[in-house]
DNA sequence: CCGTCAACAGTTTTT
DNA sequence: CTGTTGACGG
């Protein structure tokens, strides 16, 4: 990590914005140039050296985990809490201006937060409630278009004003329809968060003079990211006006924004200038983070791009170890090669541990040959992203149970947890009921606490559905009188949720460890001093429960990420932004996985995968991998890799190439036969320069190990043992082995089920 | 109403 | 290949 910053580590630019003090400033902060220095200290700044009082201070940033880190170095620097200061996300201050100020839109203080899983739910139940056929267009699809305008402030009248074709139409009512759904249930989607606060700002009498006055200054992280919702925000807040605002900084570097697909709107800071007159710009050009190496690769790839301020990173860092290059067979030689790499470096230097490295990828599909791997390498590694903690079937149940209690209006919540656990009501009876609840204008709940009125119901389902409504009920009450954890604890204590989970066997066992995982998270909510501004939140009449859960609706997989772990860490590159290693893998460089094959058709695009790429490079300190592989199967298919064209601007002389250990093998054999190249290369290769192997050719077959000769192996049954030949193509290769106990066997090796013996 | 099995579609990134 | 959806029988 960087040194504990002062102003006498400072360099003459980061000095002068850090002593900016008033009106708008744009901060072009290159990769590892600083940018959460100056942020911070430019916040110390004007508390200690202007007397800037932090209740008058706003700080957005990206991820929750980087609000943690901004307020811990803000305290470090001041030496107390910057009490009253309001740090976090977007969507958190978003949050926690609707839960303040809900009612002026007609919702309530309680209201939940839909996830985007939640909201596909919802868009699907919407078009069949509509009768828009779920198979004409996908709720995927329509959702998508629905979020897309949100994010750029256009309103559903607006929207359908101006739709014309059946998709745009049928996206119109849809929109209608469940926005109106979801004010009913007294919901917002994530959407939502950056919308309706500027709707706030619009239309609510006072609110926005009332803001403008209290945050005086506002400071933005990642402001290459923020969309056509977060610029309006800012500049309804922050823009010169009369009397007060203006104090405007955005940090950020528009060689990093990955987020065009999300709506981020890249003109926000090429713009920024112009948006806002008398504008500061200064330039962080000084890397911090890297060895020389690896900013000339980071620099010789961004400059491809076209779109851009430009702007070159500088080092005074030494030149560093070369980057490598690595050319695998397959995706699960590739993650075996980086497993093994990883062993032996830890082995050579016993200084280094596994938290210093990370593999990245694209997709998140790829982390599974790597997740096997590690598994097999015996390497400690953690997953960020994928299935997240909060989309497993058992917390989202349990989150539903609470969302219900906190929010008795969320049909969501009600739809999903009215039969769980089983309680005789099935699609019939949840028809029936929502049936009626409509026709006499109650919500879901409160026709299931007055089912015996509904002749429908008679006996067992009558029985359950109140006796389900006043569990809740119960609840309720409760979570108004004690923490949130005693409410889960209690709650889950009463449906049996942990018993019923570990009878359903060792998977169930997992859910059940997940489901304490979230207690154990509830009391620590509870037990933590609450943060400064958190103060007029209780006061908005919310209850400890209402507050967790909006808290652990914005939480993300990245600020689950563990640093301190002893494990490698696995994921996205877009997950990595802000982060930094010592050594970095970027894994799956072959054209049409990275950069994605759609990237080919649209420039803007190609360059947005480019400025990935770049993310990628500059996350690393000491030493950069880049690896791609001959062959990738993908939803099944196999298919021919070719090495991404993101690769050919890195000089030669920086980095060296290498091949995993099957490859040259499988090539030494002539057996790999996908490009024309590859029997060229292995001429120039030469012959016979690998160690005499038995190849295996496994070109045919999905997933054979790859065994040589003298290979040591385990058997299931037989125990340990060596191979001694090998015989046989594909599928059918045979093995001679010589087993410690068991003597000499012959096997085939696709039923043998071997296991390698390191 | 619920469990089982077959057919099926899907893979880009996330607040 | 895998998780999800739909049809069917108990």
């Amino acid at each position: 990590m960087e040194q504990a910053a002062s102003h006498v580590q400072l360099n003459p630019e980061q000095r002068s914005a850090v002593q900016h003090f008033e009106g708008p400033i744009l901060v072009l902060a290159g990769a590892g140039s600083g940018k959460t220095r100056v942020l911070t200290t430019r916040i110390a700044h004007l508390v200690r050296e202007h007397g800037v009082d932090p209740s008058g201070i706003l700080a957005v940033t990206f991820t929750n985990k980087a609000a943690g880190e901004m307020r811990a170095r803000v305290r470090t620097l001041l030496g107390e809490d910057p009490a009253g200061m309001w740090i976090g996300t977007f969507h958190a201050v978003g949050a926690r201006l609707l839960r303040r100020h809900a009612d002026r839109l007609g919702w309530t203080s309680s209201f939940t937060i839909f996830d985007a899983d939640e909201a596909l739910r919802e868009t699907k139940r919407t078009m069949e409630r509509l009768q828009v056929s779920p198979k004409r267009w996908h709720p995927k699809a329509v959702h998508g278009a629905i979020s897309a305008a949100k994010n750029q402030l256009v309103a559903p009248d607006t929207y359908a004003a101006t739709a014309a074709d059946p998709f745009t139409l049928a996206v119109a009512q849809v929109f209608a329809a469940y926005q109106t759904s979801l004010k009913e249930q007294n919901a917002f989607d994530f959407d939502d968060l950056l919308v309706k606060p500027v709707d706030l700002f619009t239309t609510a009498q006072g609110l926005l003079a009332y803001y403008r006055q209290r945050f005086t200054f506002v400071l933005v992280d990642e402001y290459q990211d923020t969309n056509r919702a977060q610029y309006q925000f800012l500049h309804l807040l922050a823009s010169a006006q009369e009397e007060s605002g203006g104090n405007l900084m955005v940090v950020g570097d528009d060689d990093q924004s990955i987020y065009g697909w999300r709506g981020a709107d890249i003109r926000n800071i090429l713009d920024f200038e112009r948006d806002f007159p008398g504008a500061r710009v200064v330039r962080l050009e000084q890397n911090y983070r890297s060895t020389a190496r690896i900013l000339d690769a980071a620099n010789a790839v961004i400059s491809q791009n076209l779109k851009r301020k430009g702007k070159t990173l500088r080092t005074s860092a030494e030149a560093g170890e070369p980057l490598t290059r690595v050319e695998a067979y397959d995706e699960r030689d590739e993650a075996e090669w980086i497993a093994h790499e990883i062993q032996r470096r830890l082995m050579r230097a016993p200084d280094e541990t596994a938290r210093d490295f990370v593999v990245l990828y694209r997709t998140n599909a790829q982390s599974r040959a790597l997740e096997e791997a590690f598994r097999r390498a015996d390497l400690p590694y953690q997953i960020v992203g994928g299935t997240r903690f909060y989309e497993r079937r058992e917390i989202m149940d349990a989150l539903a149970y609470l969302r219900l209690i906190s929010n008795p209006r969320d049909a969501a919540a009600f739809e999903r947890v009215i039969n769980v656990p089983r309680r005789g009501i099935g699609d019939a009876s949840r028809a029936e009921l929502y049936r009626w609840a409509a026709a006499r204008g109650m919500s879901a709940l409160g026709a299931a606490a007055r089912a015996d009125e509904n002749p429908t119901f008679r006996g067992r389902s009558a029985a359950a559905l109140a006796e389900f409504a006043a569990l809740v009920a119960r609840f309720t009450e409760l979570a108004s009188q004690v923490a949130a954890g005693q409410v889960i604890e209690r709650l889950v204590e009463e449906i049996g949720l942990l018993s019923a989970l570990e009878e359903e066997g060792p998977e169930g066992t997992e859910r059940a460890d997940n489901v304490r995982e979230l207690i154990a998270a509830a009391h620590e909510f509870d037990a933590r001093p609450l943060d400064d501004a958190e103060d007029d939140d209780v006061a908005a009449d919310t209850t400890a429960l209402d507050r967790f859960l909006q808290k652990v609706s914005l939480l993300t997989d990245v600020d689950r990420h563990d640093p301190d772990a002893r494990a490698v860490t696995l994921m996205t590159i877009h997950n990595a932004k802000g982060l930094e290693f010592p050594y970095v893998f970027i894994s799956g460089l072959e054209d049409g996985l990275f950069p994605l094959a759609r990237a080919f058709d649209e420039p803007d695009t190609l360059e947005e995968e480019r400025r990935l790429f770049y993310v990628g490079i500059t996350r690393a300190r000491r030493k950069l991998y880049l690896s791609h592989a001959r062959v990738r199967r993908r939803a099944g298919e196999v298919r021919p890799g070719i090495p991404s064209s993101f690769l050919e601007p890195i000089p030669p002389l920086i980095i060296e190439h290498q091949r995993t250990r099957a490859l040259s093998h499988a090539r030494a054999s002539g057996s790999l036969g996908w490009h024309g190249s590859a029997r060229r290369e292995e001429r120039d290769q030469g012959r016979g320069r690998e160690p005499a192997g038995v190849w295996v050719d496994y070109s045919d077959s999905q997933d054979a190990p790859r065994y040589v000769k003298g290979e040591r192996v385990r058997h299931p049954q037989f125990g340990p043992g060596v191979i001694r030949e090998l015989s046989g193509f594909g599928k059918d290769v045979k093995a001679v082995i010589d087993f410690e106990r068991a003597g000499r066997k012959k096997v085939v090796l696709r039923y043998a089920n071997l296991q390698k013996e390191l």
